[in-house]
Parts: C-alpha cells; sequence; structure tokens
DNA sequence: TTGTAGGCGTTATCAA
DNA sequence: TTGATAACGCCTACAA
C-alpha cells in the first residue's frame, strides 16, 4: 500500500514518464488517446503528486509579500512582527517573505506603490488595504500577471481576490455586543462606541454586528453614534468627558479599532469613567497591559501568528494549486480576558 | 544568496559528501579535524538541512499514533473527528496516523495496550489518559524504545514525555470563574460546580483556578463543593434539584468537564433553573447547540484541530531532531459564546 | 577513515 | 508528439 509515483503510472498507462509529466502539468500536446490512458492511470492507482519533490526538482521558491498599512498603529506592529517570525520559520521551507508599508489612507499613494512592484519576481501577495476603486484595479493587475493576491485583515469584496484569510467584522461586533450585554446583566445604559475609523468598512460591519444584537438581544443597551477621532487624542477626551456629563447612564466603552492607547489614557484622566465596561479589540502590547491592570474588561481579537501563517499557507496552496484545509485557515474571533491571555 | 547545499559545505571544507553527511549526522568516525572544518563551513555558509530532500531520500514516512479514552464522550469524539481529519490532510505529508482507544478508567487496560504495541512500527504517540504510576512506566517503556510521547490534552507531569499539548487547566479554570464574576456584575450568590470526573487531574486544576479568581476578585460568589456524578444521569438530576431548593440564592452552574448532556438534560426539566448563568467546558454538538438555543451562556474551549495539528507537527519535529515554533503550539483557551461560536 | 555512485519522486532538456 | 537522461538536495550502499 505504498504511495504510487509517476513511474507507476508510466507504466500502467504504458507511456514515458515525460508523457505522464506532461498530461499531470498540461504541458505541451499529447496525444489524447495517451492523455486518456494517464488519466485513467492515475485515477486507478490513486497517485496524487509528491509536492515536495515537486518543489526540489524546480528548485522552486515561493516569493510572498505582506502589504501592510504604515504609520504608528500597534495592531499593524504585532502583524509585521509575527510576519517577520514566521518568515524566518519558513526560510527552511522554500518560503521568501517581504513587508512593504504603505500609506493606506491615501490611495492613489496605495496604487502607486502597488504598480511599481517588480511582479515578476513574486508568487502572492497579502495585502491589507481599504478598499477603493483604485485598489481594485490595482489588484486585478497584480492577478493579470499571474501573482495570487489574499485579501488580509480587511476583506476586499469587490476585487478579485484568490481568498480572504481574517475575521468576520460583522460576528466580531456582535460578539463585543454579546459581551457588553452579558456584562451588564440586569442593568439599563448606553454605551460609548470609538473607532479611528483607521480601516473604515471594518469599523462599519463592527458597528453593524453590535446594533444587531444589542437591539434584537439587550434593547435595554444603548450604543451612542459612533466617535471616530482620527489620530487625534485630544478628540477623544473631549469626547469621554462630554459624555460622562451628557450621559448620566453611560455604563460602557466599545472601542472598534485602532487608537487604544489614546483611549486609555483619556480614561485614566477621569475618574469618574473607571466604573465603566471597557470592551476593546486587538490584543496588543496597550491592550495586554490594559487587562493586566483591569482597565479593560474584554479583548475582541485575533491571532496575529495565525492570520499571517494562514496567509502563508493558502498562497502556497493557491501557487501549488492545491486544495486549502478550509477548518485550519478559519480565523476565530477570540475572546480574551485576563485570564486567558497569552 | 542561495541557500547553501551539502556540496558547498563539502566544496568550503575540502571533503567529500559523505564525509559532510557524516559529521552532519553524527554517524561513524570522522578525524576530529575533518569534523571541525565541516562544522566550520556549516557555520560560515550558514548551512540548514532541506528536510524535505533529506525525507526524500529516506524514503521517511512518520508512523503516528493517537491514544485516547474510549466510550461515549462528545469531546473525545471531535477529537478523533479531528484526527482523522488531519490524518488525510497529512498523508501527502509522509504521515501515517492510527487512532487507538483505551478503557481510560482502568489503568491496568491501559497498559495492556499500550505493552502491546508493536513500537518498531511507531515514531511517536500523543496519549491522552489520566496519569498512573502504570501509565508512567509504560511511557518510559515506549521511550525507550526511540518513540517519541507528547501528553494529549491531560497533562503527564511525572511522565517522562517529550511534550505537552494542551491548555493550562488552571487557567481554564480562572478563566471561567472570570466570566462568572463578569456575567454576575453585582451579584452574590453560589455556584454550582459539577463534573464527571473522567479524567481527575484536570478537573481539580480548574476548580483550583475557579476557587483563586472567585476568592481574590469576586468574593461575592461562592463555589458550592464539586458534585462528581459518574455518567449517572440521574445523580445530577438529584443534584439539580437539592441544590435549587437548598441554595436560594443559585446564580450559576460551571460544569467543568464531560457530561454537559446529562447536566442540560436536568436543566430543562426544572423550570425554576432557566435563569441560571451556564459555563461549560469543551465545545461538541452538545454545548455548541445549547449555546445557540442560549441554553450555555459561554463556553470554556480548545480547538481540536489545533491540538491535533500542533500534536503532529511537535511529533514530526522531535523525530527531525528540529526545534518547535513555541508560539505556534501554544494552544490557547478560547471563550465561545454564541456570537463568535464557528 | 574516506570517497564514489546511485537512488528517492519530480521536472527540464534535448534529441528522436 | 514522444522518450531518454540528467538534474534538484540529501542519504546509503559499497568500494577504496
Amino acid at each position: 500500500m505504498v504511495k504510487p509515483t509517476v513511474h507507476d503510472i508510466a507504466r500502467e498507462a504504458g507511456v514515458s514518464l515525460s508523457t505522464v509529466d506532461r498530461v499531470l502539468n498540461g504541458r505541451t500536446d499529447v496525444r489524447p488517446k495517451n492523455a486518456e490512458r494517464v488519466r485513467a492511470a492515475v485515477e486507478k492507482l490513486g497517485y496524487v503528486r509528491d509536492t515536495y519533490a515537486a518543489n526540489l526538482a524546480k528548485q522552486r521558491r515561493y516569493r510572498f509579500l505582506f502589504v501592510l498599512p504604515e504609520g504608528p498603529n500597534h495592531f499593524v506592529e504585532t502583524i509585521a512582527a509575527a510576519v517577520h517570525e514566521a518568515a524566518s520559520a519558513q526560510v527552511a521551507d522554500r518560503v521568501d517573505v517581504e513587508v512593504m508599508f504603505v500609506n493606506a489612507a491615501d490611495p492613489h499613494a496605495v496604487v502607486e506603490r502597488l504598480k511599481q512592484l517588480n511582479l515578476a519576481t513574486l508568487d502572492g501577495v497579502a495585502i491589507m488595504v481599504p478598499e477603493t476603486p483604485q485598489v481594485r484595479d490595482a489588484i486585478a493587475h497584480i492577478k493579470s500577471a499571474g501573482v495570487y493576491v489574499v485579501a488580509f485583515v480587511s476583506d476586499l469584496p469587490n476585487s478579485k481576490c484568490d481568498h480572504f484569510v481574517g475575521i468576520d467584522n460583522f460576528s466580531a461586533g456582535k460578539t463585543a455586543g454579546a459581551l457588553l450585554g452579558r456584562f451588564l446583566r440586569n442593568e439599563a445604559g448606553s454605551i460609548l462606541v470609538v473607532t479611528n475609523s483607521m480601516v473604515a468598512r471594518d469599523s462599519i460591519e463592527r458597528r453593524f454586528g453590535l446594533d444587531e444584537v444589542l437591539s434584537r438581544d439587550f434593547p435595554r443597551l444603548k450604543a451612542l453614534p459612533t466617535v471616530e477621532f482620527h489620530d487625534d487624542p485630544q478628540r477623544i477626551r473631549v469626547t469621554l468627558d462630554h459624555a460622562v456629563a451628557d450621559q448620566a447612564d453611560l455604563k460602557a466603552i466599545y472601542s472598534m479599532g485602532s487608537g487604544n492607547a489614546a483611549m486609555l489614557d483619556a480614561l485614566r484622566e477621569n475618574a469618574q469613567l473607571s466604573h465603566l465596561i471597557v470592551v476593546a479589540h486587538d490584543l496588543t502590547a496597550v491592550t495586554r497591559q490594559a487587562l493586566l491592570d483591569d482597565e479593560i474588561d474584554a479583548v475582541i481579537a485575533q491571532n496575529v501568528g495565525h492570520l499571517v501563517r494562514s496567509a502563508l499557507r493558502v498562497l502556497r496552496a493557491k501557487c501549488d494549486k492545491t486544495l486549502i484545509f478550509e477548518a485550519q485557515e478559519q480565523i476565530r474571533i477570540e475572546i480574551i480576558v485576563r485570564e486567558n491571555l497569552y
């Protein structure tokens, strides 16, 4: 019961190795009759290609690129760290990984950088930027060069990506809502929702999820209009001060995206806020410490190591034209409290 | 900057391929001077072995065995399913996986089965049974035959295992306590703790974790003595009925191990229990449905797919005498509510 | 103690 | 359109 090889197929089909290889890899023309015999032999013997041997013969190396948003952002920093960690672990696996930072807030700048890529030196790209028409076109261009593209962390539903590696942000928002609802059992009141809006689509979906769960399961809780503070710490401070003054029934804060550090700073400055339930997104050095210090009650997170490894596995599978193991590539929405922090 | 091969090492060191191979694999004697030159060349060129090429040459196959507790148990069933799923996905990766079920409740039976193993046909074993002196000896025996052993799900701290794949149950218990404390904000009362005690050590550790968190952070909540019902549904029904009668302040149930189905059945039969907060362990068909039906508030889980793949990766790394990527093998304590169910 | 030659499963090159 | 033959990086006889 050993695994059949190309030799076995050749013998069974009564042709040479090369002919087998040709039909297996769809190279030059093969007489239909022979092609059929090869396919029959493959079927009969249950042949599956040994990818590693193939890569050895091809001297294949996978060249992948991560395109990440630049600028100070703790979450992106943890991702970049995970990429470098995975890269060094994967170097033995014939994969070379690079990282490129782009100004995600400027669609034209993003596209400019993407257009400059030497696609001939690339097998796959994992891209984390907000979707714009320009980005959509740039991705189509990359793909037309035979380079695989996965949407990374932020989905690009209208682009022709090969895969999306990340969580369903609608469900993430619902999860946050469910936690807030349970943490505030038997209580009524309002919830302050803040975000930096850096990656707009994600925040919007999370907000929808939050609203759906609150209105359905916890109507006693009311989420206030989303406050966006565009990298302006002052803005959030003012917002919080106003909220505590205006909303006597303020019970919780839901921080939907980046900017947790500013939010926490503001929180610390106003003693009246210390009793609030706080749910935030993304496990970073900042939120980790805040969990330990009991300033944040729960963090909704996605495991960055898993994200990165999943992107690499998916890209490799695409290159090998091999099936991906769906269950393994499912990125989970993690709930982190102090006690299950890792 | 291509990866150096054994050829490069041989040339650099001025010796033949076989000599390089010999020092790389510590085979027969090599003159110290040559050995040193080879090592220097390896160091200088930064050589790392291509494991896949090596396995190809060796025609290596990894033969692994999972030893799981038999008997009706939803959690073990999901593990077995994950093993078979991983096995078929890994067949291309030169690994053969088998599963053996043992009567974990009977240490002698377990040892008997372990002793019967043909260790010559095995490279590694992942073993999920409670630790007993007999088991400890059996593991020493397996290891002395050159077969690698990982403790799986249940730790075997006093045995000579190569690794433990699973969660820290003390932290898991703390996580449960933290959730109960937060779900019962501003409330005082008692918590019923139940377990089947099938895997004793795990339940004990979870109980310790629970108690620590409650006494430290939520002293207003009191956990009742652990009720063990040994596969006896009747037992838990009676327990619950008594609890609701005796404990007017009963607020929650913490189900520490298997037997969630029986617990839920009992719960459904007593309308007075429907308002209780319920936290359970392990994501199975039963707990999944209960989450959807709002009968369970949260499940503490470990991803079985991750568990199985981690065990396989670790065993392979041991066989290859290669380093494991610690971060990837860290099994997380997952908190699952209805909204982040997967 | 050391080196040479061949093979693992696949692909690439060339000539037929 | 097909088939030898020689790689790829490593390991294992066997010979020296």
